[in-house]
Order: structure tokens, then C-alpha cells, then sequence
RNA sequence: GGGCCUAUAGCUCAACUGGCAGAGCACCGGACUCUUAAUCCGUAGGUUGUAGGUUCGAUUCCUACUGGGCCCA
């Protein structure tokens, strides 16, 4: 084998292994094997003929079957032996097993060999296979002595060797680093990780045509921005090397997606990833998938029924029922959802009165009795809120609940009430514990908006590098008038979080982001792990 | 950034108060024609995360570092 310089290391015994199996004209890596059914299909196709008379004449209205799919058991027993092959079939065949005890069938499939029916020669080089090889294999259906449905295999091929020992199949993988940065070994390993992102497909499945189905466009936004915007965030800078200017990463899609609204498309939405250079917890991830749309002639009200009636909708539909498990905690997704005003929501979990909620020093006052050792306090009304309700109120949100009345300070895309001017047309969904979706009445007087950048630009001038830039375009594309517009963001990882019940965001995203592996001194490069 | 916990064979885990580094599975060799976490016999597998310290002796006690987990900010 060439040299490959200490890049990587193959373990001699495997490739020993790959060198005898090919001089006995057993290639490792072979192609042009047809696969002519799933597990899933074979299960479902043969749950109802049990008994011996039956069976065979299903099997022999069947024919030739050809199946494929990792070598995750085997039993060896001289001249006979036992594979069970497990392919991307998932498990939804009722069936019982021989105690008369219900199971879902399907995911995998046996495969039973015997010498005399695939010769001497053939049957040395299936004793060869290891546990973790793609196998292929082609046959007849039939039920054993004990009723399990199995492929009588007239033909068994090695398809792809494994090279690497096998993970233990008693105790499943649990180590969370080898679970999230080698997603491939947990995906093979544990249906449950198979699972919970066949249920996020699913998600995003339900929600593209929902929003379909209501004469939405799907639409596709930059994700490299000269000016970052739509969200108060840090953003990853990059930067282009022809055009020689610097580029950040999008936080949000949302000023893209309302000049789009400018241009008359009126109903758009988008599904994709947001970037924010911030810590790394069980629910945060730097690199996140939103769901933002757009619908012109709507409003803040008529979000709040359009979320509830996905929201109640996709969980039903998901996970059978309208109530999740999440953790410790059940949640009730039927609709309506509760509704609570940030500041009565604030004076309720505090004690303080509207009154000193509207002043700024009083909520100091009371910060500082109970944290005094904090630095960098908020310097208006809307900072205070922000802060007395991620301690006070947010922890106690277990049910989904909107929160309304935001008031413009921290709402700088937002419309500002008719009868509140000092509130914004804006609320936030809350539930377990944390924010999942934002919404509101769009800003789409340009005047107003030129102003409210240019407070966000001051404040980013104090050292908040939070805050937003002054996008001239986007005030140029509002002066060419905008419609009454309602918009919202809902967090796709959160919401597949619930959904599935991970407690970990790192759960619900395949490849998230981790910290690469610190090369050790006795082995200064770490290699392709 | 702070606190607590943690790192032992490819995987999952043991090793009492500091006294020979172990088991099951996987791998390798062998037996077995209906097994189901098959069974039986045998072999091999380790710088106990890294670097120091205490000690006659350290997987075990101490310090620092690195990775990971949980909680707090």
C-alpha cells in the first residue's frame, strides 16, 4: 500500500484481511449489486401469512428477493449460519414476536444461509464476513422453526468491508463525543438518533407545504451579507478575496426577505441556516436553521393564529398527540396558547408596579439590592425589561405562551402600536423555558426606520456590539413603500428539540459544532478523526 | 468567566483503605445445519487523557494542563 505519510493509519490485521479475501476472489469493495427490496417492504408483505402453508405460497408468489444492508448479528453454526442485515427501513410493521408480544417489524431483515444450497466455496467466504460489513443477499422468503421472516439466500455477497472493530451491541454508543463527531456510528448504532431526524424531515416536511398550501413562496436569501442584519447578534466575519471585502455571515434573513415584500412577492418564506458568533449550550448552536416568513396585508394578530394553528397542528400530526414530553416537563400544544403582557409578566414575577417599570432607576434600585455584583447595566427601559424577564418570567414559561406588548427599544424592526406608542406590535412565543418563535407588525414606514438604526448605530458606538448597522438599502427599499406586513422567525432546532424530547440541541443537528480534537504531544497531528 | 463531576482495552464498564490492570462484547483461531444479546474451547488486545509531585510502591492521593458532562454567570 503507498504511503500515506502518517495521514492515517490502516490497523495490518484488516488490510491482511482485505489482501486474502481479494486473492480469494472475494473483492472487498465490489459494485453492481441491485437491491430489490426493503426490509420494511418484506415485513409489511409477509405479516399475515404465519402458518407453513400459507407462507409458502406468499413466498412462492414472491420469487426472488435481493437484499442489502450492514451486518449488525450473526449467528455461525457449522454448516448453516444467520445474518441479519440492517438497511434505512424503518420499524412500523405491527407484528408479535413468539412470546405473542407486540413489535414493530421492519429496519432490518434475517438472512438464512446454509452450505448446500450456496456451495462449499462460497459458503468459506460468508464465514469470512465481520459484523459491521455491508452485506448483500439474494433469495426466496420463508419463516424459520420460530416464525421469523428470513431470506432463504440462494446468493450471499460481501458488498462493503468494514475495517474498524465494531462498536459493543450490548451497551449502545453513548459517548456524547464519539455520538455527535462520528454521527455515522451513531446513526448505524442507535435508532433512536435514526429516529430523531427522520421526525426533524419530517418537520420541515410539514411545515414547507403548510406554508404552500397558504400560497406562500419558498425563497432563498444570502447568506454572506455586506451589512449584517435582522437580529441583534454577533456575526462571523469572512471575507472575499476578488471583490477584496469583507462579508459576514447572515444572524437573520429577515431584511432580505422584506424587500422581497417590496417587490411585490407579498407571501415568502425561508428555511435556513443563521449564523451567530455566540457560546456554544445545550441551546445554542453557531450555526441554527430558522423559519422566517412573510405575508403582506397581515398583522401581528393574524400571526399569532397562524402560529398556533401550525404549531398545534405539526405536533399532533408528529407526534400523535397535542401534548410533549420534554424532560421533566409536559407541554400542552392545543390551541389557543396563553397570552401575557411583558410588563404585567415582569411585575407579576418581581413585585414592582407599571409604574416603576416605566422607570428606569427604580428597576436599578431593585437590581442592584438583589445583584449587586453585576456589571454593565441597561440604560433604558427596554434593556431593563429584557433583563428583569430572562431572570424572572422566562424560567417560569412551560407552556407555549406569547408574550406581547415589546416595547421599541429593543424592537427595531417592529411597528410601533396604534394605541400604544410606546409598545411595538410584536410578541414572542415561549415555551419550556426558552424563546421559540418572534414575531410582529413590520416597521414599514421608512422615516421611522431610518431613525431607529440610527439609535441602534449610537448604542453600537457605546461599546453594544449587539447592535444593529444602518442598512441604507433596506430604508431605500422601504421609501419604494412595503404593505402592511406581518413577519415571525421560529426556531427549527428547538422546535425539533420539543418535538422529539432531546434536551440537547446537539441532538437534533447531525454534524454540530464542536471543538476539534487537541492534538496530544506523543501525537502532534490528530489526523483525519 | 466561576463551581461540581469525569477521563482505564475498539465498545460498555470493574479494580475495597495506595499493593501483580480485569470482565463481557467486538477482533483473531477452532467446533456446531433453524439461531435470536446463540452456545462451547482457545489466542491476542493497555505508556490507566497529558505533564509533574508525594510514596518503598500511584488507576487510586496532590498540583497544573487538555477534552467531556452538569450547574451558575
Amino acid at each position: 500500500m503507498a504511503d500515506l505519510d502518517g495521514l492515517f493509519e490502516f490497523d495490518p490485521a484488516s488490510l491482511a484481511k482485505v489482501d486474502r479475501l481479494g486473492q480469494s476472489g472475494v473483492p472487498c469493495w465490489p459494485n453492481g449489486l441491485l437491491v430489490t427490496h426493503l426490509s420494511t417492504e418484506l415485513h409489511a408483505a409477509f405479516v399475515h401469512h404465519r402458518d407453513d402453508a400459507g407462507m409458502a405460497a406468499a413466498a412462492e408468489g414472491f420469487g426472488q428477493v435481493a437484499v442489502g444492508g450492514r451486518l449488525m448479528f450473526r449467528n455461525h453454526m457449522g454448516k448453516a449460519m444467520f445474518l441479519r442485515l440492517q438497511d434505512r427501513g424503518e420499524a412500523t410493521v405491527d407484528d408479535v414476536d413468539r412470546d405473542g408480544k407486540g413489535v414493530r417489524r421492519g429496519g432490518a431483515i434475517q438472512v438464512y444461509v446454509r452450505r448446500e444450497d450456496i456451495g462449499e466455496t462460497a459458503f468459506e467466504s460468508i464465514k469470512q464476513l465481520d459484523i459491521g460489513d455491508f452485506v448483500w443477499a439474494a433469495g426466496t422468503m420463508m419463516r424459520t422453526r420460530t416464525g421469523e421472516l428470513s431470506v432463504h439466500a440462494r446468493e450471499v455477497r460481501l458488498a462493503a468491508k468494514c475495517l474498524l472493530p465494531f462498536p459493543d451491541r450490548w451497551n449502545s454508543v453513548s459517548d456524547i463525543q464519539v455520538r455527535s463527531r462520528q454521527r455515522y456510528i451513531d446513526l448505524f448504532m442507535n435508532e433512536e438518533t435514526r429516529a430523531t431526524f427522520r421526525a426533524r424531515s419530517r418537520i420541515v416536511r410539514y411545515i414547507r407545504n403548510f406554508f404552500e398550501a397558504r400560497d406562500y413562496l419558498e425563497v432563498e436569501t444570502p447568506m454572506m451579507q455586506p451589512i449584517p442584519g435582522g437580529a441583534a447578534a454577533r456575526p462571523f466575519v469572512t471575507h472575499h478575496n476578488a471583490l477584496d471585502m469583507d462579508l459576514f455571515l447572515r444572524v437573520a434573513p429577515e431584511l432580505y426577505l422584506k424587500r422581497l415584500v417590496v417587490g411585490g412577492l407579498e407571501r415568502v418564506f425561508e428555511i435556513n441556516r443563521n449564523f451567530r458568533n455566540e457560546g456554544v449550550s445545550v441551546k445554542h448552536n453557531p450555526e441554527f436553521t430558522m423559519l422566517e416568513f412573510y405575508q403582506a396585508w397581515a398583522s401581528m394578530e393574524d400571526l399569532v393564529g397562524l402560529t398556533e394553528e401550525l404549531l398545534s397542528a405539526l405536533v399532533s400530526s408528529v407526534a400523535g398527540r397535542s401534548t410533549l414530553q420534554f424532560g421533566e416537563l409536559e407541554l400542552d400544544f392545543s390551541a389557543p396558547f396563553a397570552r401575557l403582557d411583558m410588563d404585567e409578566a415582569i411585575a407579576r414575577a418581581t413585585g414592582l408596579t407599571l409604574t416603576e417599570l416605566g422607570d428606569p432607576e427604580a428597576m436599578a434600585a431593585f437590581w442592584a439590592t438583589r445583584f449587586p455584583t453585576e456589571p454593565r447595566m441597561p440604560t433604558h427601559r427596554g434593556g431593563w425589561w429584557e433583563r428583569l424577564f430572562e431572570r424572572y418570567v422566562e424560567p417560569n414559561l412551560i407552556n407555549p405562551t406569547f408574550i406581547t406588548g415589546f416595547p421599541p427599544e429593543i424592537s427595531p424592526l417592529a411597528r410601533r402600536s396604534d394605541a400604544r406608542p410606546d409598545r411595538c406590535e410584536r410578541f414572542e412565543l415561549y415555551c419550556a423555558r426558552w424563546e421559540l418563535a418572534n414575531g410582529f407588525s413590520e416597521l414599514n414606514d421608512p422615516i421611522d426606520q431610518a431613525e431607529r438604526f440610527a439609535a441602534q448605530v449610537r448604542a453600537r458606538e457605546a461599546g453594544d456590539d449587539e447592535s444593529m448597522y444602518f442598512d441604507a438599502d433596506y430604508v431605500r427599499a422601504l421609501s419604494y413603500g412595503m404593505p402592511p406586513t406581518a413577519g415571525e422567525g421560529i426556531g427549527i432546532d428547538r422546535l425539533v428539540m420539543l418535538i422529539t424530547g432531546r434536551t440537547s440541541i446537539r441532538e437534533v443537528i447531525l454534524f454540530p459544532t464542536l471543538r476539534p480534537v487537541a492534538p496530544t504531544p506523543s501525537e502532534p497531528d490528530p489526523g483525519p478523526r
